[in-house]
DNA sequence: ACACATATTGTCATATATGATAACCAACGT
DNA sequence: ACGTTGGTTATCATATATGACAATATGTGT
């Protein structure tokens, strides 16, 4: 599986949980402290995400970390 | 769990699989593509690690990154 | 001690993640 | 139409991940 892909999927799986809780991307940026226009990217698998700014979504959506890069086959 | 903890963790966890395969560092950063000096940072935990980095070293050592970052309580 | 393999650390350059701000777009309700 | 909410995209600055290379350290066997 392609980096990019990964990316994407990683973005979707974060969009999803954050979907399922309702809260709107603006406020799980604000709860991560980083920038709205930030989570958009990750969301759309446009950045090559760190592990920092994953741990720091995981904590607001309240799940681990592997939870959101159980990406693959 | 603070970042820091999470980085040395995975770069722990990296180690012990990388060892387990008896693959030097030197051997898994060429299969990986990258600079010695950044496998040992990374299985340091003094880098910020990206899901493209993480990517690569589970394709090496031909796991899943969920396995890389499964760290957490 | 020595040689050898392996790992760490330092430094500089380059690429890029993220911060910061703003403009824009799409739905939706009124 | 208008405003409002939620999301995207563009641009610039800053911080830092990684590349590239070298020097140093650490271990291990003889």
């Amino acid at each position: 599986m392609e980096k990019i892909e990964v990316l994407i999927k990683i973005g979707l799986r974060i969009k999803e949980l954050r979907e399922l809780k309702n809260i709107p991307q603006q406020d799980l940026a604000a709860a991560c402290n980083f920038e709205k226009s930030n989570l958009s990217r990750i969301e759309a698998g446009r950045t090559n995400v760190t592990i920092g700014s994953l741990l720091k979504i995981s904590k607001a959506l309240n799940v681990r970390i592997k939870d959101l890069v159980d990406v693959e086959v």
